[in-house]
DNA sequence: GTCTATAAAGCGATAGAC
DNA sequence: GTCTATCGCTTTATAGAC
């Protein structure tokens, strides 16, 4: 686990991107950051937009890890805190979930103008509303799929526009906890109704 | 109305950052698009940061504008209908709803990386969730106020969320509308049966 | 107020030594 | 693999003429 320098080249350009967006990453700032020497970055990447597909690759790596762990560990609980659990998730105070989500909607932010990420997103966007339609399903399992996905479309697109706000204005965690924990209930009452 | 140099700069930057983003917006650039002399831009503007504030004031005075006209007019039918066509107004495919939601996206995510940002925006933010409250109340007279407010904070955020997912990877204008349709719905029926 | 020309800075990328 | 030094393009910003 001694991290190699590659490694340590990533994980300085996720706190980076967190501190300065995508937009803002400079090779030299990332050197300093680092503890490394310019070319060294030129050396293992190739160039800026290899450090960029590379670090991405690393966030997103890392954030599946620890989804798949928290899920796996709420296993034995209800359908519904499993949800509730997975969403929640990405509102904690902790390096890795700001990182996360900084980049994740520094991704959005560059696809609205680079037609090359946007396919990239689109799947992976589709792929996350898959999941939470799932433990949709699995808490309400007579609705109609099409609409648990529906609703966990609203659920995911809720979450991203709260994650926003939080990173963006000081929306409280807090706050927007228990705002989402509204929104599940909303939604799920809907669809039970329905 | 003969629109005045300074308009003509503000207007070429909205049509710039909603094509390139407010970082990728280059000053020279700008002076193209707006037909007019790089000195001319730093004249008016002082600098690059001076255009950027004045172009996304601009914009937010625009899009103020065209909700307040349109909720006006709809003044006669009844209060849902106001507050479904007041959130649907975002999701229209014409060039100024676009520039304004791009901006505001954009703006957002600036403002993760700049204090300056933040205050102005959440200001308007909570302009905005303070307009959608009342517009949920009127629907809903018995409701308290805090279920109003924090209901109408679910769906403006909601609609940055679909918003960015629409801007950047292609969620159709018609499925972004079903799905705020049917948080209004989910919204209000909760509410209603709290 | 507006333009042209140019200085100054920032930043990505490469070369070559060790 | 890693560092130092530097080149060259891009972009911001200013000076000065009209």
């Amino acid at each position: 686990m001694a991290a190699d320098r590659r490694t340590v080249i990533m994980e300085a350009a996720a706190r980076l991107i967190a501190r300065r967006g995508v937009r803002g990453l400079r090779i030299e700032e990332l050197a300093a950051e680092a503890g490394v020497s310019n070319g060294l970055i030129y050396y293992h990447f190739k160039d800026r937009a290899g450090v960029l597909r590379a670090t991405l690759e690393f966030i997103n790596d890392r954030a599946e890890r620890y989804t798949a762990d928290r899920v796996a560990a709420e296993h034995r609980t209800d359908p519904r805190s499993v949800l509730e659990q997975t969403l929640l998730l990405e509102f904690q105070d902790t390096a890795e979930v700001r990182e996360n989500s900084t980049a994740w909607g520094e991704l959005r932010a560059s696809a609205m103008f680079d037609a090359l990420l946007r396919t990239e997103l689109a799947e992976a966007t589709h792929v996350w509303d898959g999941e939470v339609a799932d433990l949709i399903t699995a808490v309400l399992p007579a609705a109609p799929a099409w609409r648990a996905l529906e609703a966990a479309q609203r659920l995911t697109a809720l979450l991203e526009g709260l994650s926003g706000r939080w990173l963006s204005e000081g929306l409280t965690l807090d706050h927007a906890r228990t705002l989402i924990l509204a929104a599940i209930e909303a939604e799920l009452s809907h669809l039970d109704s329905a």
